[in-house]
DNA sequence: ACCTGAACACCGTTCAAGT
DNA sequence: ACCTGAACACCGTTCAAGT
Protein backbone atom coordinates (compact mmCIF):
# COMPACT_ATOMS: atom_id res chain seq x y z
CA UNK A 1 0.00 0.00 0.00
CA UNK A 2 2.24 2.52 -0.87
CA UNK A 3 0.52 4.44 -3.63
CA UNK A 4 -1.63 7.27 -4.90
CA UNK A 5 -4.62 5.93 -7.06
CA UNK A 6 -5.63 9.56 -6.36
CA UNK A 7 -4.47 13.01 -4.49
CA UNK A 8 -5.01 13.42 -0.99
CA UNK A 9 -4.23 16.26 -0.07
CA UNK A 10 -3.19 20.26 -1.40
CA UNK A 11 -1.13 22.90 0.31
CA UNK A 12 -4.98 24.28 1.14
CA UNK A 13 -6.14 21.23 3.02
CA UNK A 14 -2.65 21.03 4.81
CA UNK A 15 -2.82 25.23 6.09
CA UNK A 16 -6.53 24.85 7.32
CA UNK A 17 -5.87 21.89 9.29
CA UNK A 18 -2.77 23.15 10.87
CA UNK A 19 -4.45 26.33 11.50
CA UNK A 20 -7.16 24.18 13.24
CA UNK A 21 -4.82 22.55 15.23
CA UNK A 22 -2.73 25.69 16.44
CA UNK A 23 -6.16 26.97 17.13
CA UNK A 24 -7.41 24.91 19.23
CA UNK A 25 -4.28 23.17 21.26
CA UNK A 26 -1.45 25.41 20.61
CA UNK A 27 2.10 25.54 18.59
CA UNK A 28 3.27 22.22 20.36
CA UNK A 29 0.27 20.19 19.68
CA UNK A 30 1.42 20.76 16.00
CA UNK A 31 3.45 17.38 14.66
CA UNK A 32 3.85 16.39 11.66
CA UNK A 33 2.16 13.14 12.35
CA UNK A 34 -0.30 14.27 14.61
CA UNK A 35 -1.19 16.49 11.42
CA UNK A 36 -0.99 13.97 9.08
CA UNK A 37 -3.15 11.66 10.78
CA UNK A 38 -5.67 14.54 10.92
CA UNK A 39 -5.87 14.32 7.19
CA UNK A 40 -6.03 10.97 6.97
CA UNK A 41 -2.46 10.25 5.77
CA UNK A 42 1.51 9.77 6.79
CA UNK A 43 3.84 12.03 8.04
CA UNK A 44 5.94 11.97 5.37
CA UNK A 45 3.25 12.98 2.44
CA UNK A 46 3.24 16.82 3.92
CA UNK A 47 6.78 16.58 2.55
CA UNK A 48 5.38 16.53 -1.21
CA UNK A 49 4.01 19.97 -0.52
CA UNK A 50 6.52 21.84 2.02
CA UNK A 51 10.13 21.53 1.95
CA UNK A 52 9.81 21.92 5.85
CA UNK A 53 7.38 21.85 9.20
CA UNK A 54 8.71 25.99 9.39
CA UNK A 55 7.26 26.44 6.15
CA UNK A 56 3.82 25.04 7.07
CA UNK A 57 4.06 27.05 10.19
CA UNK A 58 4.67 30.29 7.89
CA UNK A 59 1.62 29.66 5.64
CA UNK A 60 -0.49 29.29 9.01
CA UNK A 61 0.97 32.84 10.05
CA UNK A 62 0.70 34.30 6.89
CA UNK A 63 -3.03 33.21 5.96
CA UNK A 64 -3.70 35.21 9.68
CA UNK A 65 -2.00 38.13 8.16
CA UNK A 66 -4.59 37.74 5.21
CA UNK A 67 -7.22 38.52 7.23
CA UNK A 68 -6.16 42.53 8.50
CA UNK A 69 -8.21 44.87 7.11
CA UNK A 70 -5.21 47.68 5.45
CA UNK A 71 -8.13 49.51 3.38
CA UNK A 72 -8.27 52.19 5.90
CA UNK A 73 -4.48 53.29 4.34
CA UNK A 74 -6.25 54.54 1.08
CA UNK A 75 -9.17 56.53 2.43
CA UNK A 76 -8.44 57.96 6.18
CA UNK A 77 -4.97 60.45 6.63
CA UNK A 78 -2.68 58.81 8.08
CA UNK A 79 -2.95 58.80 12.21
CA UNK A 80 -6.96 57.59 11.54
CA UNK A 81 -5.71 55.09 9.32
CA UNK A 82 -3.10 53.86 11.49
CA UNK A 83 -5.45 53.33 14.18
CA UNK A 84 -8.29 51.85 12.41
CA UNK A 85 -5.54 49.00 10.57
CA UNK A 86 -4.41 48.61 14.68
CA UNK A 87 -7.58 47.96 15.66
CA UNK A 88 -8.29 45.85 12.55
CA UNK A 89 -5.02 43.89 13.60
CA UNK A 90 -5.01 43.34 16.81
CA UNK A 91 -8.86 41.74 16.70
CA UNK A 92 -7.34 39.25 14.12
CA UNK A 93 -4.89 38.42 16.43
CA UNK A 94 -6.48 37.82 19.38
CA UNK A 95 -8.91 35.47 17.69
CA UNK A 96 -5.75 33.67 16.86
CA UNK A 97 -3.89 34.09 20.49
CA UNK A 98 -1.04 30.79 19.52
CA UNK A 99 -0.31 32.03 16.24
CA UNK A 100 1.33 35.44 18.12
CA UNK A 101 4.71 34.06 18.80
CA UNK A 102 5.68 33.34 15.54
CA UNK A 103 4.01 36.69 13.65
CA UNK A 104 6.14 38.53 16.59
CA UNK A 105 9.13 37.21 15.21
CA UNK A 106 9.10 39.81 11.77
CA UNK A 107 7.44 39.42 8.53
CA UNK A 108 9.96 37.23 7.47
CA UNK A 109 9.09 36.38 4.18
CA UNK A 110 5.60 35.79 4.11
CA UNK A 111 3.72 37.67 1.04
CA UNK A 112 0.69 38.80 3.36
CA UNK A 113 2.84 40.17 6.21
CA UNK A 114 5.53 41.71 3.54
CA UNK A 115 2.16 43.18 1.67
CA UNK A 116 0.95 45.00 5.14
CA UNK A 117 4.05 46.32 6.42
CA UNK A 118 4.63 47.82 2.76
CA UNK A 119 1.03 49.31 3.27
CA UNK A 120 1.84 50.63 6.59
CA UNK A 121 5.20 52.41 5.72
CA UNK A 122 3.91 53.55 2.14
CA UNK A 123 0.99 55.26 4.44
CA UNK A 124 3.24 56.92 7.05
CA UNK A 125 5.55 57.99 4.50
CA UNK A 126 2.86 59.68 2.22
CA UNK A 127 1.55 60.87 5.75
CA UNK A 128 5.18 63.28 5.64
CA UNK A 129 6.86 61.10 8.08
CA UNK A 130 10.75 60.27 7.07
CA UNK A 131 11.53 56.35 6.74
CA UNK A 132 13.36 56.01 10.15
CA UNK A 133 10.46 57.64 12.18
CA UNK A 134 7.97 55.08 9.93
CA UNK A 135 10.12 52.40 10.73
CA UNK A 136 10.46 53.33 15.01
CA UNK A 137 6.38 54.09 14.15
CA UNK A 138 5.84 50.84 12.37
CA UNK A 139 7.78 48.89 15.17
CA UNK A 140 6.53 50.18 17.57
CA UNK A 141 2.84 49.10 16.59
CA UNK A 142 4.07 45.76 15.92
CA UNK A 143 4.94 45.48 20.03
CA UNK A 144 1.62 47.01 21.01
CA UNK A 145 -0.42 44.90 18.95
CA UNK A 146 1.30 41.50 19.48
CA UNK A 147 2.12 42.22 23.11
CA UNK A 148 -1.97 42.69 23.54
CA UNK A 149 -2.93 39.63 21.94
CA UNK A 150 -0.63 37.26 23.23
CA UNK A 151 -3.72 37.71 25.72
CA UNK A 152 -1.69 36.49 28.28
CA UNK A 153 -0.81 39.15 30.10
CA UNK A 154 -3.31 38.61 32.84
CA UNK A 155 -3.20 34.92 32.40
CA UNK A 156 0.00 35.23 32.96
CA UNK A 157 0.06 35.12 36.61
CA UNK A 158 -0.51 31.70 37.92
CA UNK A 159 -4.07 31.31 39.47
CA UNK A 160 -2.70 30.11 43.09
CA UNK A 161 -4.08 32.50 45.22
CA UNK A 162 -1.35 31.40 48.20
CA UNK A 163 1.73 32.56 45.75
CA UNK A 164 0.43 36.04 46.31
CA UNK A 165 0.08 36.55 49.77
CA UNK A 166 4.04 37.97 50.38
CA UNK A 167 2.99 40.44 47.38
CA UNK A 168 -0.07 42.92 48.70
CA UNK A 169 0.03 44.68 45.36
CA UNK A 170 -0.65 41.85 43.85
CA UNK A 171 -3.23 40.30 45.98
CA UNK A 172 -6.05 40.59 43.31
CA UNK A 173 -3.76 39.20 40.25
CA UNK A 174 -5.51 35.51 40.25
CA UNK A 175 -8.61 37.44 39.49
CA UNK A 176 -7.19 39.32 36.55
CA UNK A 177 -7.66 35.66 34.62
CA UNK A 178 -11.47 35.84 34.82
CA UNK A 179 -11.45 39.34 32.50
CA UNK A 180 -8.12 38.67 30.71
CA UNK A 181 -9.52 39.91 27.44
CA UNK A 182 -10.82 43.29 29.13
CA UNK A 183 -7.45 43.57 30.40
CA UNK A 184 -5.33 43.35 27.54
CA UNK A 185 -7.53 45.02 25.58
CA UNK A 186 -8.07 48.64 27.95
CA UNK A 187 -3.89 48.14 27.67
CA UNK A 188 -3.88 48.17 24.14
CA UNK A 189 -6.84 51.01 23.70
CA UNK A 190 -5.04 53.10 26.10
CA UNK A 191 -1.73 52.33 24.31
CA UNK A 192 -2.99 53.27 21.15
CA UNK A 193 -4.56 56.32 22.21
CA UNK A 194 -1.37 57.63 23.54
CA UNK A 195 0.90 56.58 20.86
CA UNK A 196 -1.75 58.26 18.06
CA UNK A 197 -2.12 61.60 20.16
CA UNK A 198 2.18 61.68 20.94
CA UNK A 199 2.58 61.03 17.18
CA UNK A 200 -0.15 63.71 16.25
CA UNK A 201 1.28 66.66 18.45
CA UNK A 202 5.00 65.47 17.32
CA UNK A 203 3.61 65.85 13.43
CA UNK A 204 2.01 69.34 13.91
CA UNK A 205 4.87 70.48 15.72
CA UNK A 206 6.95 69.90 12.71
CA UNK A 207 8.92 67.64 15.02
CA UNK A 208 9.83 64.80 12.98
CA UNK B 1 28.94 3.30 36.69
CA UNK B 2 25.51 3.97 38.24
CA UNK B 3 26.43 5.50 41.37
CA UNK B 4 27.58 8.73 42.80
CA UNK B 5 30.72 8.92 44.70
CA UNK B 6 30.00 12.29 45.09
CA UNK B 7 27.88 15.53 44.43
CA UNK B 8 27.88 16.44 40.43
CA UNK B 9 25.19 18.89 40.11
CA UNK B 10 23.40 21.86 41.96
CA UNK B 11 20.52 23.81 40.80
CA UNK B 12 23.09 27.13 40.42
CA UNK B 13 25.28 24.34 38.23
CA UNK B 14 21.71 23.96 35.75
CA UNK B 15 20.54 27.10 35.62
CA UNK B 16 23.91 28.94 34.60
CA UNK B 17 24.72 25.89 31.72
CA UNK B 18 21.01 26.47 30.75
CA UNK B 19 21.64 30.21 30.29
CA UNK B 20 24.85 29.73 28.63
CA UNK B 21 23.19 27.60 25.63
CA UNK B 22 20.27 29.38 25.59
CA UNK B 23 21.98 32.66 24.98
CA UNK B 24 24.22 31.21 22.91
CA UNK B 25 22.27 29.00 20.58
CA UNK B 26 18.94 29.66 21.32
CA UNK B 27 15.89 27.88 23.34
CA UNK B 28 15.48 25.43 20.73
CA UNK B 29 19.00 24.20 21.06
CA UNK B 30 18.38 23.49 24.89
CA UNK B 31 17.64 19.79 25.25
CA UNK B 32 18.35 17.99 28.31
CA UNK B 33 20.65 15.75 27.10
CA UNK B 34 22.48 18.47 25.29
CA UNK B 35 22.31 20.25 28.94
CA UNK B 36 23.26 16.98 30.42
CA UNK B 37 26.37 16.46 28.60
CA UNK B 38 27.62 19.84 28.77
CA UNK B 39 27.67 19.22 32.40
CA UNK B 40 29.43 16.31 31.72
CA UNK B 41 26.23 13.91 33.54
CA UNK B 42 23.87 11.75 31.78
CA UNK B 43 20.00 13.14 31.04
CA UNK B 44 17.97 11.96 33.81
CA UNK B 45 20.26 13.14 36.20
CA UNK B 46 18.58 17.21 35.96
CA UNK B 47 15.29 15.70 37.52
CA UNK B 48 17.05 15.13 40.62
CA UNK B 49 17.23 18.81 40.36
CA UNK B 50 14.36 20.28 38.63
CA UNK B 51 10.74 18.33 37.99
CA UNK B 52 10.33 19.38 34.49
CA UNK B 53 12.18 21.01 31.76
CA UNK B 54 9.83 23.84 32.21
CA UNK B 55 11.26 24.68 35.53
CA UNK B 56 14.49 25.08 34.14
CA UNK B 57 13.46 27.17 31.46
CA UNK B 58 11.67 29.10 34.46
CA UNK B 59 14.85 29.47 36.78
CA UNK B 60 16.44 30.57 33.67
CA UNK B 61 14.35 33.00 32.57
CA UNK B 62 13.95 34.24 36.18
CA UNK B 63 17.57 34.98 36.61
CA UNK B 64 17.27 37.15 34.35
CA UNK B 65 14.62 38.99 35.51
CA UNK B 66 16.44 39.43 38.89
CA UNK B 67 19.06 41.69 37.18
CA UNK B 68 16.53 44.23 36.38
CA UNK B 69 16.94 47.37 38.54
CA UNK B 70 13.59 48.55 40.58
CA UNK B 71 15.53 50.65 43.00
CA UNK B 72 14.07 53.86 41.38
CA UNK B 73 10.84 53.36 42.47
CA UNK B 74 11.80 54.36 45.68
CA UNK B 75 13.59 57.09 45.13
CA UNK B 76 11.47 58.80 42.72
CA UNK B 77 8.08 60.13 41.33
CA UNK B 78 6.18 57.27 39.38
CA UNK B 79 6.85 58.61 36.04
CA UNK B 80 10.39 59.11 35.97
CA UNK B 81 10.65 55.71 38.38
CA UNK B 82 8.97 54.08 35.32
CA UNK B 83 11.11 55.38 32.53
CA UNK B 84 14.21 54.29 34.84
CA UNK B 85 13.10 50.60 35.28
CA UNK B 86 11.79 50.40 31.54
CA UNK B 87 15.19 51.45 30.65
CA UNK B 88 16.94 48.74 32.98
CA UNK B 89 14.44 45.95 31.82
CA UNK B 90 15.20 47.02 28.10
CA UNK B 91 19.07 46.94 28.51
CA UNK B 92 18.30 43.41 30.71
CA UNK B 93 16.65 41.95 28.12
CA UNK B 94 18.39 43.24 25.23
CA UNK B 95 21.50 41.03 26.18
CA UNK B 96 19.40 38.15 26.71
CA UNK B 97 17.03 38.32 23.59
CA UNK B 98 16.68 34.23 23.18
CA UNK B 99 15.09 34.48 26.72
CA UNK B 100 12.57 37.03 26.05
CA UNK B 101 9.58 34.78 24.38
CA UNK B 102 9.39 33.13 27.44
CA UNK B 103 9.36 36.46 29.80
CA UNK B 104 6.18 37.65 27.17
CA UNK B 105 4.36 34.97 28.74
CA UNK B 106 4.28 36.89 32.04
CA UNK B 107 5.35 35.80 35.37
CA UNK B 108 4.45 32.65 36.08
CA UNK B 109 5.41 31.44 39.34
CA UNK B 110 8.63 33.18 39.13
CA UNK B 111 9.67 34.99 42.43
CA UNK B 112 11.57 37.63 40.83
CA UNK B 113 9.11 38.38 38.14
CA UNK B 114 6.82 38.58 40.93
CA UNK B 115 8.30 40.96 42.86
CA UNK B 116 9.51 43.31 39.74
CA UNK B 117 5.49 43.33 39.10
CA UNK B 118 4.23 43.78 43.00
CA UNK B 119 6.99 46.49 42.95
CA UNK B 120 5.95 48.51 39.52
CA UNK B 121 1.96 48.16 41.07
CA UNK B 122 3.10 49.10 44.18
CA UNK B 123 5.07 52.45 42.48
CA UNK B 124 1.63 53.67 40.29
CA UNK B 125 -0.79 52.78 43.11
CA UNK B 126 1.41 55.13 45.45
CA UNK B 127 1.89 57.67 42.55
CA UNK B 128 -2.56 57.63 42.56
CA UNK B 129 -3.70 55.42 39.42
CA UNK B 130 -6.06 53.31 40.43
CA UNK B 131 -5.38 49.36 39.97
CA UNK B 132 -7.07 49.49 36.56
CA UNK B 133 -5.15 51.84 35.27
CA UNK B 134 -1.81 50.21 37.10
CA UNK B 135 -2.85 47.38 35.96
CA UNK B 136 -3.22 48.74 32.18
CA UNK B 137 0.24 50.50 32.37
CA UNK B 138 1.61 47.12 33.79
CA UNK B 139 0.81 45.36 30.84
CA UNK B 140 1.55 48.33 28.26
CA UNK B 141 5.32 48.70 29.69
CA UNK B 142 5.74 45.02 29.18
CA UNK B 143 4.53 44.84 25.19
CA UNK B 144 7.21 47.75 25.22
CA UNK B 145 9.42 46.39 26.72
CA UNK B 146 9.50 42.73 25.25
CA UNK B 147 8.69 43.57 22.57
CA UNK B 148 11.78 46.02 21.23
CA UNK B 149 13.68 43.59 23.31
CA UNK B 150 12.61 40.33 20.70
CA UNK B 151 15.32 42.69 18.75
CA UNK B 152 14.12 41.37 15.90
CA UNK B 153 11.83 43.73 14.33
CA UNK B 154 14.66 44.94 11.72
CA UNK B 155 16.04 41.03 11.62
CA UNK B 156 12.48 39.70 10.84
CA UNK B 157 12.96 40.71 7.35
CA UNK B 158 14.40 38.09 5.25
CA UNK B 159 17.74 39.10 3.88
CA UNK B 160 17.36 38.65 0.12
CA UNK B 161 17.01 41.72 -1.74
CA UNK B 162 15.26 40.36 -4.21
CA UNK B 163 12.00 39.08 -2.26
CA UNK B 164 11.38 42.97 -2.22
CA UNK B 165 11.02 44.62 -5.61
CA UNK B 166 7.29 44.31 -5.69
CA UNK B 167 7.40 45.98 -2.29
CA UNK B 168 8.78 49.96 -3.54
CA UNK B 169 8.48 50.87 0.24
CA UNK B 170 10.21 48.40 1.57
CA UNK B 171 13.17 48.37 -0.16
CA UNK B 172 16.02 48.81 2.16
CA UNK B 173 14.16 46.45 4.30
CA UNK B 174 17.00 43.76 3.81
CA UNK B 175 19.41 46.91 5.05
CA UNK B 176 17.80 47.25 8.23
CA UNK B 177 19.27 43.80 9.36
CA UNK B 178 22.69 46.29 9.82
CA UNK B 179 21.11 48.48 12.77
CA UNK B 180 18.62 46.63 14.13
CA UNK B 181 19.67 47.20 17.64
CA UNK B 182 19.29 50.67 16.59
CA UNK B 183 16.08 50.28 15.30
CA UNK B 184 14.58 48.75 18.15
CA UNK B 185 16.01 50.58 20.65
CA UNK B 186 15.08 54.36 18.85
CA UNK B 187 11.58 52.60 18.53
CA UNK B 188 11.52 51.82 22.47
CA UNK B 189 12.59 55.10 23.00
CA UNK B 190 10.22 56.49 20.64
CA UNK B 191 7.36 54.69 22.74
CA UNK B 192 8.83 55.19 26.39
CA UNK B 193 8.56 58.74 25.73
CA UNK B 194 5.21 59.11 23.93
CA UNK B 195 3.43 57.01 26.97
CA UNK B 196 5.18 58.85 30.05
CA UNK B 197 4.74 62.05 28.70
CA UNK B 198 0.55 60.89 27.53
CA UNK B 199 0.86 59.53 31.09
CA UNK B 200 2.31 62.54 32.76
CA UNK B 201 -0.39 64.63 31.00
CA UNK B 202 -3.46 62.55 32.32
CA UNK B 203 -2.43 62.48 35.46
CA UNK B 204 -2.34 65.85 35.75
CA UNK B 205 -5.41 66.34 34.54
CA UNK B 206 -7.04 63.95 36.92
CA UNK B 207 -8.02 62.03 34.14
CA UNK B 208 -7.52 58.42 36.29
C1' DA C 1 20.25 11.28 48.11
C1' DC C 2 22.01 11.22 43.64
C1' DC C 3 23.49 9.18 39.28
C1' DT C 4 22.92 5.55 35.83
C1' DG C 5 21.32 2.57 31.66
C1' DA C 6 17.38 1.01 29.61
C1' DA C 7 13.09 1.88 28.05
C1' DC C 8 8.68 4.32 26.45
C1' DA C 9 6.35 7.16 23.54
C1' DC C 10 7.25 10.51 20.94
C1' DC C 11 9.69 14.02 17.39
C1' DG C 12 11.37 16.14 12.03
C1' DT C 13 13.14 14.47 8.01
C1' DT C 14 15.12 11.35 4.26
C1' DC C 15 14.65 7.95 0.96
C1' DA C 16 13.94 3.93 -1.75
C1' DA C 17 10.24 1.88 -2.93
C1' DG C 18 5.57 1.47 -5.15
C1' DT C 19 1.56 3.22 -8.26
C1' DA D 1 3.63 13.24 -9.19
C1' DC D 2 2.24 11.64 -4.87
C1' DC D 3 1.91 8.42 -1.01
C1' DT D 4 4.09 4.76 1.74
C1' DG D 5 6.95 2.01 5.30
C1' DA D 6 11.27 1.86 7.20
C1' DA D 7 14.88 4.13 9.06
C1' DC D 8 17.95 7.84 11.27
C1' DA D 9 19.03 10.79 14.77
C1' DC D 10 16.93 12.92 17.89
C1' DC D 11 13.38 14.37 21.92
C1' DG D 12 11.18 14.58 27.47
C1' DT D 13 10.42 11.65 31.05
C1' DT D 14 10.06 7.37 34.07
C1' DC D 15 12.02 3.90 36.71
C1' DA D 16 14.44 0.11 38.64
C1' DA D 17 18.65 -0.43 39.59
C1' DG D 18 23.25 0.72 41.93
C1' DT D 19 26.29 3.38 45.51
Amino acid sequence: MARPRQILLTREKIVEAASALVDAEGLDALSTRRLATELGVQGPSLYNYFATKADIIDAVADAVIEQVDVSAFGRFPWAEALRRWAQSYRAVLSEHPNVVPVLAQGPGRRPASLAMAEAVYGALVDGGWSYAQATHIGALMRYLVTGSSLGSFALGFDVDPSLYEVYPHLRHAPRLAEHHEAVDEGAFELGLDLLITGLTARHEMGTR
